[in-house]
Parts: C-alpha cells; sequence; structure tokens
DNA sequence: ATACAATATGACCGAGTAGTCATGTGACCA
DNA sequence: TGGTCACATGACTACTCGGTCATATTGTAT
C-alpha cells in the first residue's frame, strides 16, 4: 500500500501519477515499465516516487485496487435483476454489465486492461502465423460440419472455431490448475496422478458442453 | 532463427541452453527475461551467446519452434480415424489427442504456455485471489443453477465453470482479433471495437453456444 | 608442422535501472 | 524570529542490461 505521504497529496497530483504509471504500465508491461520513466514524465523527483511508495510493485497494486474499487462501485447500484433469475440470463446481464462498464469507464479501468490485453496481443502477434494457420483449419472444420448439417446454422463457423480451438488449448491449463501447479511439479515434469479415468470424465464433459451446451434438455 | 552454429553444438548443449532459457521465460515473462542471466546459468560466454542467436526474440523464437514441432510429432501418427466421420466424433478423437499431448508436455510446451498465457508466474501471482475469487464465483454460481435444474445433471460444475471462465476471459482478445484492432488503436483508448455490432454478434453467438451447444437440434 | 577457418571467450562499453540520502524548501507554531 | 517537522529534490551509488570485439582456443586439411 503506498505511503501515507501519497494520499496526502492533492488529488490532481494523485491522479496524475496514476495516469502516467498507468501509461507506463500499458506502453510497456509490468515486467519492463521504469520508475525512471515514471517520475520523469510525472514531474517529479525520484526520491518523491519512493517518499509515496514502497516501490514498483506497491504502485502497481494501488492501481489495481482502485480498479477494483471503481468496479465495486460501478455494480454496487445494478445488482443482477433478479437472484432468482435463469442462470443463462444472468449470464447474459453480466455480459453486458461488463461492456458497459468497460465502454463507459475511466481511462484507469482501459489501462489496466490494456496491459492485460496488450501482452496479449503482443504474444499475438509473434505466433501470428502459426495461430491462424491451426485457426484456419478449424474454421474449415467447422465450415464442412455445418454444409453437411452436423452443426446448427445459427452459430456462426468463425466463433464455434474459436470456442472449440480455445477450450481445446486449455486442457493443459486446466489439468495444471486442477493440481495446483507448484514449481516443483514443474520441475518434475510429469503428470502422472491423473488416471485415464479421470482424464477420459473431463473430456467427456468438454466434449457435451461444446456439443450440447449447458441448458437442461426438457424434452427426450 | 538461430545460427548454424548453435545447430553444430553438441546435442547435450543445445539441450542445456534451451532448458535453461525456459526456466528463465517461464520464470520472470518474455520481457523480463536476461540474457545475462542465461548465459551464466548455462555456462556458456556472452559473446557465445550472439554467435548462436541475433537477440532474445531469436532465442524465444527457437522455443516456439521446438514446441510446435514437438506438438506435430505429438500429433502425426495417429491421423483422424475417418475424415467422413461425425463432426463431434471427430472433435472427440482431437480432444483425446489433445488431452494426452496435455498430460505429457514437456516443461518446454508447459513453460512456454506460461509465457503466453500471463507473462509468467509472477503476473499469476499478482492476481491470484482475483482469479481464484472468479473462478469460485464461476463454481458456485454453476452449482446453483445446478440444484435449480437450469443445466444439465451431466455436466460436472466445476468443468462447466472451467468451460464458461475460459471462453468469456479469451473472448475479448478474440473480438480485438477479428477486428484486427491494433495495439495503437488499445493505447489511444478507443473502445469503438467493443460497442460494434460485430462484436455484439460474436457475444450473442458465443452464450447461444454455451447454451444450446454447437450440434443441431433436431427436434423443436 | 603449418596454415586457416570456425568457434569460444570475457573484458569492456554505453545506456538504463532501482533505490539512497544530504540538502533544500515551505508551512505552521511558539 | 526562530524552531520544528513534513515533504521535495536530484546528484549519486551500485548495480544489470544488451551487445561488441580483439584475442585465444580449437579442429581440420595440407
Amino acid at each position: 500500500m503506498p505511503k501515507q505521504t501519497f494520499f496526502n497529496l492533492p488529488e490532481d497530483k494523485q491522479r496524475l501519477i496514476e495516469e502516467v504509471a498507468v501509461d507506463e504500465f500499458a506502453g510497456r508491461g509490468y515486467a519492463a515499465a521504469s520508475i525512471s520513466q515514471i517520475v520523469s514524465r510525472a514531474g517529479i523527483a525520484k526520491g518523491s516516487f519512493y517518499q509515496y511508495f514502497e516501490d514498483k510493485h506497491d504502485l502497481f497494486m494501488h492501481l489495481v485496487n482502485r480498479v477494483t474499487e471503481e468496479k465495486h462501485a460501478y455494480f454496487k447500484d445494478c445488482r443482477p435483476p433478479d437472484p432468482g433469475i435463469d442462470f443463462f440470463a444472468n449470464l447474459r446481464w453480466m455480459f453486458e454489465a461488463g461492456f458497459a462498464y468497460a465502454a463507459a469507464q475511466s481511462r484507469l479501468n482501459q489501462a489496466v486492461s490494456r496491459v492485460l490485453f496488450g501482452e496479449g496481443l503482443f504474444m499475438g502477434e509473434m505466433f501470428k502465423e502459426a495461430r491462424q494457420a491451426s485457426a484456419q483449419m478449424f474454421v474449415e472444420m467447422l465450415q464442412q460440419a455445418a454444409e453437411r448439417g452436423d452443426i446448427d446454422a445459427n452459430v456462426d463457423p468463425t466463433v464455434a472455431a474459436f470456442a472449440v480451438e480455445t477450450l481445446l488449448n486449455s486442457l493443459g491449463l486446466f489439468i495444471l490448475n486442477q493440481q495446483a501447479v507448484s514449481q516443483e511439479v514443474l520441475q518434475q515434469g510429469r503428470i502422472d496422478w491423473l488416471t485415464s479415468e479421470q482424464a477420459r470424465q473431463i473430456v467427456d464433459n468438454m466434449l457435451f458442453v461444446l456439443e450440447h451446451g449447458l441448458r437442461k434438455k426438457t424434452d427426450g
């Protein structure tokens, strides 16, 4: 948490520092963000920075806290329309609220998102060919399936392909999460706890979701 | 691409360098990964590194290529049983192969995935609570929905929550990519890509898939 | 043995970094 | 007026970084 001296600053100076910091983080990512750059662009002395914050991490966490504060404030008044509402309606509502928030809200939130998205985009650039080839394969597959009448005509093949690809790619992530990954496991480099039975169930579940969706079928 | 000198190296030295590099990238993320650290830990001279690789990017791309090679090698022998088969059967085959690969995945692949999924362990630590809270929220939501009979009883809430969360989280990036939004646009803080009609359709589609699945409904 | 090319090496460079600290400044109180 | 205290400052230290290059060490062909 920032030191008291930071909160003693005039509001506009606090905001200025936050803005500059946010730009720096957004532009260069967390790891490469430079405090020297921040103080220079904010027009404060290096020493002052260290009277406000412990270090870079402290500053960044402050920004994150600001965003979550803002978010909570934003969502406070508008509770989900009805707690007893249908799950899918609820999901849709969450989406729309999230979009509205993202669209309406401050530079602060936009910038923090930019840190996350920006790095994603950067990485995306790196693997453009590989990813496009992969994505293309899935799209074609889905298109063929659509022509053959295997999949629903309401679904855009591109979106469907994305869904399939994303879930397929995240299988590894799911496994890692399930075992609360630790450095130890990473070094060990093998995953042998997973029985084929468990594996089968996970795959079954994922495929079921993709094929039939989550909604309970009312008909036989 | 690495220079010829690298490939002239003894196999085990190549592997050693790759291992060390992978650790560095996995541990500190792409931006903060240090070549000085890598050469030091690999026990080679700084100058040698630059006789093997152009720069950090070159090294990283080499690792990525290794991963894709590995993947291709893994999937090479096992072609889909029958090209004319039902789409979902085909999908099942792919998922099983994908799962096997994910379960057997090498340190190499793990590390690269880690870098891609969010700048290494560090970022992961930072947002750990937030992400866990989010995941927890989804699981509870799905459990309630299951109890209320909104969602299908065949689906394990944990897997469903993971699927929902994964798809929703990566949807933003997908929309960005679909509209070919550049990093500059993001930097400017424009949000028109979010509010566009296309974005809305993508969201609708994704929600549809989650609710009803991909398979064409024969009834109704 | 000799010559030659390929590779290995680490001291070195310039640039940039995080973080410190002695000194300066201004506001408030006695 | 003088004293006190919170804050501001930027030169400074002690790094690490990516990258270069003259030199040393190999391996190979003659």
